[in-house]
RNA sequence: UGGACUAUGGUGUAAUGGCAGCACAACAGGUUUUGGUUCUGUUUGUCCAAGUUCGAAUCUUGGUAGUCCAA
């Protein structure tokens, strides 16, 4: 009984964190802090002479303000030799990688959890704004009240051994209500504080961060043809690593309008450019699907799919291909197909998994197959 | 090296003697637990020299550069 009132919280120093601390104390739970310290920022060491990032030591301190047992484990070269490299080898293939999606199962929650059977502890809660609901044995990530802070998205690859630990006390709360609560409980500088990047290891431009990374980034890829879809040349750029589906920005290229980036072929290392509407497309094909119940893809009604965070979810029906991917028929068109994000699915506001979004190749053989009632595609 | 045409921000263009404008690009900021999208704001230009005129991107002359035709 004693055990069960233990409880790991993982502590990045924020916010939402930092609420979920107080909240489970106020709950009689017993806290034991565990601050991840995954990748120096170098600005994240504000005075000189510093040991730690900035963030875990706000986490030590409040720690020590709550009287709550904190440690701080030190991730750095495991999180370097997955995530980092990860994150790398997908922009050198033309990807556009979710570091925060293999984060969470490879290293956070992860790592949280073996804190937690070192320290006594059965469960680890963390300040995601999402919810669980347990059905047919099965737990499930749930989108979490506040639309706007929703993490749901980044959640969908934790596996079931994790998510039967985890508790998530900030799901039916939103940001406003948990400053509101931070500053009610005394901490007014906390609750006022920015939102912080967290794990978050981009600090500016994500392409100096892979050009320090991978030194010989523009020795292997360099600069190469921006296309249109027609295959006409238009430009010339600066190596396909450096850019991703549906950009506008930093294209450096003026064609009188707006310009998108519509493909990326590593393997000719060009990129295409197009004007919005060359981004909208019916189907999707996703590999590295993941659910909880591979059953209910096909078979949930109201099945929709969030193609990046902070999109609406789209309805849409699914497939599974002879290959074990997954083909996706929106119901209206989408846009901007990113290889390499996550495809997140959904049942109203559950989880049912996700996978991440393939090189959308082959498409045509494989719609008729899926989808023969289409028709026959042009 | 004969003739014709052109020269306006980083790019493409508008302004036919009267406040150099637009689009794209770039930059800055807002939004944001990935990248991108989106929103707001900002900077930058009349090839050079002389002349005509109250006033020149605009007209004249010369120069320079480029394109086309011609050998």
């Amino acid at each position: 009984m004693e055990q069960n009132k233990r409880i790991v919280v993982g502590m990045s120093g924020g916010i939402d964190s930092s609420a979920v601390c107080l909240l489970l104390q106020e709950q009689g739970y017993e806290v034991v802090g565990v601050t991840l310290r995954t990748w120096d920022v170098p600005s994240h060491f504000s005075s000189s002479g510093q040991e730690l990032p900035d963030e875990v030591m706000e986490a030590q301190a409040l720690a020590a303000r709550l009287g709550i047992e904190h440690h701080v484990a030190d991730v750095r070269q495991e999180f370097r030799e997955t995530i980092v490299r990860y994150f790398v080898d997908e922009y050198l293939r033309g990807r556009t990688p979710n570091p925060c999606v293999w984060c969470n199962p490879l290293l956070k929650e992860r790592i949280l959890c073996e804190w937690a059977d070192r320290t006594g502890c059965r469960q680890v809660a963390t300040g995601h704004y999402c919810r669980l609901e347990d059905r047919g044995g099965l737990r499930y990530i749930v989108a979490g009240d506040d639309d706007t802070k929703d993490q749901s998205y980044f959640l969908w690859r934790l596996p079931q051994s994790l998510l039967q630990r985890m508790v998530f006390p900030l799901g039916g709360l939103t940001k406003a209500s948990v400053r509101e609560y931070l500053a009610r409980k005394g901490f007014v500088g906390k609750a006022r504080g920015g939102e912080s990047m967290e794990v978050c290891f981009i600090e500016g431009d994500y392409r100096d961060f892979l050009r320090r990374q991978c030194p010989d980034i523009d020795r292997l890829i360099g600069p190469g043809w921006f296309v249109d879809p027609q295959g006409r040349k238009l430009g010339r750029h600066k190596g396909c690593a450096y850019y991703t589906i549906g950009q506008r920005k930093g294209l450096e290229i003026a064609l009188g309008k707006p310009a998108y980036v519509l493909k990326i072929h590593p393997e000719k290392n060009t990129v295409m450019l197009g004007d919005a509407d060359g981004l909208l497309a019916d189907y999707m094909l996703v590999e590295e699907v993941f659910l909880a119940d591979p059953q209910e893809l096909s078979a949930c009604d109201g099945l929709t799919v969030r193609i990046r965070y902070r999109s609406r979810p789209l309805p849409c029906r699914a497939v599974w291909t002879d290959d074990g991917r997954v083909l996706v028929k929106f119901q209206t068109a989408a846009s901007a197909i990113t290889p390499g994000q996550s495809a997140v699915f959904y049942d109203g506001r559950r989880v049912i998994g996700g996978g991440f979004i393939a090189f959308q190749q082959g498409l045509r053989k494989l719609i008729a197959r899926c989808f023969p009632d289409d028709g026959t595609p042009v």
